[in-house]
DNA sequence: TTCAAAACGTTGATATATCAACAAAATTAA
DNA sequence: TTAATTTTGTTGATATATCAACGTTTTGAA
């Protein structure tokens, strides 16, 4: 097989800008809030729940593209700071309702913004077209190898 | 923040995208040697390392993108499965080459046929002009967040 | 209604990512 | 040359991903 050049890896491109989004969020959040601990992906999760009425384990699994198993540790580290609750389900004793606290809300409250930054950061001068485009053949991709 | 569709985080998009294209060399490795226990991870490094002439831990951490850390532990994972060794290098006793076995290499030969199979699954369907707009536009968002 | 199947969440094992702290060695500056 | 700085790799702590196995509960089919 001829050699790729490393920028022709894709997996490698995408995992690096992940990588650094990510990190990108971490600096703001440090410049902003420098006591608060939380990383990116408890935000999101934190995000999701908040954008949502009700929903159960499995559905935060779905709307993060989260595994199950992840959910359930992380969620025990996000009841443990307070930012979310276990209820119980009346009519279904397997699962829970997952619901944020007011600590949570307030949380999620002031991280909007940074989040938001974040997000315009990483699309500065890219086009609506362009950006339509990129998750066209993003998504794409997935559909070709899921 | 108006609320943004699922579909237009792009962190989430990333994410999945990656998940599944490593999820896709998986099963292509299981159906092809079953008892082959090696993960993408492992994979990349080996490969990257096989297409050098000489390198150092710094260096693989750099041509794969991942932390020195990462790289440490799993070299070591590598070494004992007799894929990779360090060298000791002559003038600089703080580093080590690091280099394929014969069995590494006879690895990195068998599956690279496997990687490439991943590789033209995932852009199926993409031209070649759509797949360097997709880099560029990734590309432009790595730098905004950089 | 009963029983098999599916759904939900948890846990264990393993691999990886990240960041900080560290030791040893090499390099640079004074 | 000595001393400060940088480089290289390792280790510890913590978080997360993945997959399999599992217990409990619910659902659906016979």
């Amino acid at each position: 097989m001829k050699d790729l050049v490393l920028e022709d890896v894709y997996v490698y491109l995408l995992e690096r800008t992940i990588r650094e989004i990510k990190r990108d969020f971490n600096r703001r959040l440090k410049a902003t809030y420098p006591d608060l601990s939380i990383t990116s992906d408890q935000w999101v999760i934190l995000k999701r729940i908040s954008e949502r009425e009700a929903l159960n384990q499995r559905e935060v699994a779905a709307v993060t593209g989260k595994d199950p198993a992840s959910i359930t540790r992380t969620l025990d580290l996000l009841a443990k700071k307070a930012w979310v609750e276990r209820q119980e389900i009346a009519n279904d004793r397997r699962a829970y309702q997952v619901v944020l606290t007011d600590e949570g809300k307030d949380l999620v409250e002031r991280l909007t913004p940074l989040a938001k930054e974040t997000r315009e950061a990483g699309l500065n001068g890219i086009a609506a077209e362009e950006f339509d485009q990129f998750k066209l053949t993003l998504n794409k991709i997935f559909a070709n190898v899921s």
